[in-house]
DNA sequence: CAGTGGTCTAGACCACCCT
DNA sequence: GGGTGGTCTAGACCACTGT
């Protein structure tokens, strides 16, 4: 299953190999992983080697470890309710509201000599005929990386899973300043704002796993949105 | 120098001795630590146990690897997250500024038949006799686990330090709503604000590894403290 | 009690960096 | 070549969890 003799270690092959199951949906939200014992068996390596790979996961917010119980899959805080990145189709039909997105710009833009497609979607949920809408997210995708990009209609398909599905690119981490700003009167009249109230700002990049930037962003989240943290620290 | 017996782990203890080391200037900026072998060596220790210690202070952005080369002092990146729950004071040394802290509020409270410290902190950061204020921070330690903690000054004083230092309890994770909020008179004051802006708030709840609660927040990030997030995602 | 993860030892071989 | 960190093995003992 895991090949020694390759240049990438032991523990990012199985860390890449668990991962994958997990996303894959093979093992299942609140799942155990198979133990320690139970992997060095099935993939003829130490200990050490396993620990490392499933610390890793650990990091990366895929799972938990408990003591004495073992090492559950754990999806659901820390990549939830945090913003609107992967989790926001998702996390909106598990609410049974339908996500619903408008886009609100769709342009080829250069900047220090990269073309990028410039995408500004406003984003929300319906239920009862009823739209709240939560944040402008404006998004800024490298057409070098995503060839064809400019093709797909991003008020049908989930621009992550295009990215997933389309481009084998995988989301990985992200780097965020995040700001205080006061609402300006064009944002008031896209979140349907009554007064102009002070809301929140995130600027940043999204990396692969290899450090690639992948997505410059700049989204405005409005007060619908809950703006939750779960940190290490 | 480190006690094989202690509950608490070798590869805790040494990773603390080396950041002592590090942010009390014994282990200056750019200089390399001493080499995985020097440590075995020094503390009869494996490297195993050595590399665990040292990768908790890459972790905490306090050193940075170099292969072949060796492990050196790094403080002076922004690379982490930049907020003040892994200690203020830790945080402003490793930029080289002074950091400055007011008590502007210290009282017992009860809450949820629970009783607090409440302790209100005015914080910034001083260079050439001009102090930036930078936020209020609002903590509440609930007494019964910090027993005898309203003796302490927390002007002369770190409060994580004295956490860990008299109480061994270390901040594990932090789980946080934030929001953006208008700045109030009182607010504008205490920050030397010339107008009403927007700020950032917190509230949450610090919690040690074994999940127990150890301190409740409502902080007030003011508009000279860059509030940078690193997410996996 | 058996099974789990947490810590630690004492080695080994490798790739990288500098001289 | 000699020193550094990067990876990996094959054990050991421990604390915690559930039955």
């Amino acid at each position: 299953m895991l090949n020694k003799y390759d240049v990438i270690p032991l523990y990012v092959q199985l860390n890449d190999k668990l991962r994958e199951k997990i996303l894959n949906g093979e093992l299942k939200e609140g799942e155990a992983l198979p133990s320690e014992n139970q992997l060095m068996q099935e993939y003829s390596i130490t200990r050490t080697t396993i620990r490392r790979a499933v610390d890793e996961l650990v990091k990366e917010g895929l799972v938990e470890k408990e003591q004495g119980k073992g090492v559950f899959v754990r999806l659901r805080q820390t990549k939830q309710n945090l913003w609107n990145f992967q989790g926001f189709t998702d996390l909106s039909l598990k609410k049974n509201q339908q996500p619903v997105t408008r886009v609100l710009k769709k342009e080829i833009i250069t900047e220090n000599n990269t073309v990028f497609l410039k995408l500004e979607r406003l984003r929300g949920t319906k239920s009862n005929e009823k739209t709240t809408w939560l944040t402008i997210d404006c998004s800024f995708l490298p057409i070098d990386v995503f060839k064809g990009i400019d093709r797909f209609d991003f008020e049908a398909v989930s621009l992550y899973q295009t990215l997933r599905n389309d481009y084998q690119i995988f989301p990985h981490h992200v780097v965020l300043d995040i700001n205080p700003i006061m609402c300006d009167d064009k944002m008031c009249e896209r979140l349907e704002l009554l007064s102009q109230i002070p809301l929140l700002e995130a600027r940043g990049t999204v990396y692969s796993k290899d450090g690639m930037e992948i997505e410059k962003i700049h989204n405005i989240y409005g007060p619908h949105f809950q703006f939750k943290l779960n940190q290490y620290i």
